[in-house]
DNA sequence: CTGAAAGCGCTTACAG
DNA sequence: CTGAAAGCGCTTACAG
């Protein structure tokens, strides 16, 4: 390219021309627009008025060439999973960064991946080729060696969901799964049930695999046995719910006075079973669903929901991410955020027998 | 900047970090990894072999300052708004928009906005600046001044949802609102309805006052008359149904048997007014409501709901954006997507009196 | 097919 | 406070 300002379409124009109109040089133009140089006021005065003139602003691309940085933190989006943008998760977590991207002045880049192995390959290539300063990345399924490639990236990361090993230096945020899911089936035992199911979701899932862990710790403490068909991993849809009703109760006798579900949708499903067996919800059976979506104080009757804090998961991402950045250093620590057990009318104390 | 590779954090390898290995020059480098080049079999081994050990990726913000192209669209999200993350609107445009740019090789940068005004704002400095090749407006709120000023900035540049005047040459993709909303009141009175409720939502909204448009053109035809008290404007929430079911049945004798609702939360309060009234749904009243919402086919009754396809919007944005991009030229024309009417059981004929 | 050079539009250390 | 120069890490027209 040996001609400048070869004709292109735009044809924008640049310091140079802003520098050219005000008589200074273009380096005085770049102090002024950088806000913190020492510029005389009637220099500046004339450099803002031939700029607003020529309608310029400072091409944000040269710039974060010149000073290595992007102003941008990233995401990768399975966009293919339909499922992936029905579920509060999503747009609660974009809540949250935007939010926090917006008051610090920075922008969100988003790119989409097709499995979960292109989740990994679109990340790497964000990092490596620079395009953003910094990534939230908000997988489900890192495995040890994943996470291990992340690090050896070096870029300023913070994970969404803690890291599957023992990863001491990678930054993280999590909803205190196991902990909440512990408290709710605490929460119904205290109503008296003592038979409760686990409607879980796919167990590669670290999230519920944390919760399966909360709603085994809860029932240990208080003694109470678990039957392997109490534990239904379905999938995370309404039919996975639905289906799980019938697997859950092969024993009659022994059948679950509440369930816990993974999310509202499969607790939709669950609320469908159990009505078409004439079971009553809460008089019979108590459901409890997770996220409190937007539907879940809709439903009939309405669902008692555990409230995920996604949107201040993703506030608190890329509140460490931005800070680390400015900071010239790499996000550590971690963030555990206290989901909150929102009561309706579909749970209450087991029928008396 | 007087130094090179000034021993910044990461410290990644350059093109001529790897032009050294290979013992070529940094344009060869650049060639073997540009893909259109033509270039000697040995050579780009070579290249490829010192690329890769050094892990080495071309830094996309110099690439994109040297072509003058960021692969990257845009799109500022008023992300203050708190009912714009729980809307079916942002996920299902989001997952268009991602799966169009995905497949392009684009990304998709997002900017938050505090208000109507400061979107603008947003989106000019993100034009100006040039951090993206073109941007999907999705405001709802444009004027006509508005819609100049971004012309004069002459940016690719597609708007979702119709500009306000004529601006023949501004690109747009929307959904059929007249159409659809005028499909459903037809609907409503093939089933023998006479007393139709519209309860919409902000006026200032083009979308509401196409829709408006669209119930008061399928009341005419059909010859019925429309009384005042029966087009409700609330506002876009539970409440503001709810609190329509008051203002509209003000003379009860007139009082009408069908509403149709701007969106599913507004049918979600008018079931919940009617209910506390005692009226039954649909035996009484008939309810429609928009955007076939998650949670529509939860409800009981189940909502009949208007299914508006911002996914596809999203798409068709993304897609006539990119190949105008990629054309070196401005997108134009427009595409109007159907909405498709999704009938449950909230909707039935009115009683006989 | 490959090298050498100029350019993309900024920033900033160095002088004065 | 301002100018002149070198640099950020690529791309590509021009030669050969």
């Amino acid at each position: 390219m040996a001609t400048r300002n070869n004709g292109r379409r735009g044809n924008r124009p640049t310091i140079r021309d802003v520098a050219a109109r005000a008589r200074v040089h273009p380096s005085t133009v770049s102090r002024v627009f950088s806000g913190h140089a020492q510029i005389s006021p009637r220099t500046r005065q004339r450099v803002l008025e031939a700029a607003q003139a020529l309608n310029f602003r400072p091409n944000a691309i040269a710039r974060s060439l010149s000073v290595q940085r992007t102003q941008t933190i990233a995401l990768v989006v399975p966009h293919v999973f339909e499922g992936y943008f029905q579920d509060a998760f999503f747009p609660q977590l974009m809540a949250g960064l935007l939010a926090v991207t917006y008051s610090h002045g920075y922008r969100l880049l988003l790119g989409g991946c097709e499995s979960y192995s292109d989740e990994i390959v679109q990340i790497l290539d964000i990092l490596r080729t620079r395009q953003a300063d910094g990534i939230v990345v908000a997988s489900s399924r890192l495995d040890v060696d994943t996470v291990g490639e992340l690090q050896r990236q070096a870029p300023p990361l913070v994970l969404i969901g803690h890291p599957p090993a023992h990863h001491p230096d990678v930054a993280w945020v999590d909803a205190d799964n196991q902990a909440a899911t512990r408290e709710v089936v605490e929460y119904l035992i205290r109503l008296g049930h003592r038979r409760i199911a686990y409607v879980g979701g796919d167990p590669d899932n670290t999230v519920v695999k944390e919760r399966l862990e909360g709603y085994r710790e809860a029932m240990a403490r208080a003694g109470l046995p678990v039957e392997a068909h109490w534990i239904d991993y379905g999938y995370f849809a309404e039919d996975g719910g639905y289906q799980a009703v019938a697997r859950t109760r092969v024993k009659p006798e022994r059948a679950p006075t509440a369930y816990y579900a993974g999310n509202d949708l499969m607790a939709v499903g669950l609320l469908r079973g159990l009505r078409e067996r004439g079971l009553r919800v809460p008089q019979d059976v108590s459901v409890v669903g997770t996220n409190d979506s937007p539907e879940a104080r809709h439903l009939t009757p309405e669902l008692t929901s555990l409230r995920v804090p996604y949107r201040e998961m993703g506030a608190a991402a890329a509140e460490m991410l931005i800070q680390a950045i400015q900071e010239g250093g790499r996000p550590r620590g971690h963030r555990l955020l206290s989901s909150k057990l929102v009561i309706r009318a579909s749970t209450g104390p087991p029928p008396r027998r």
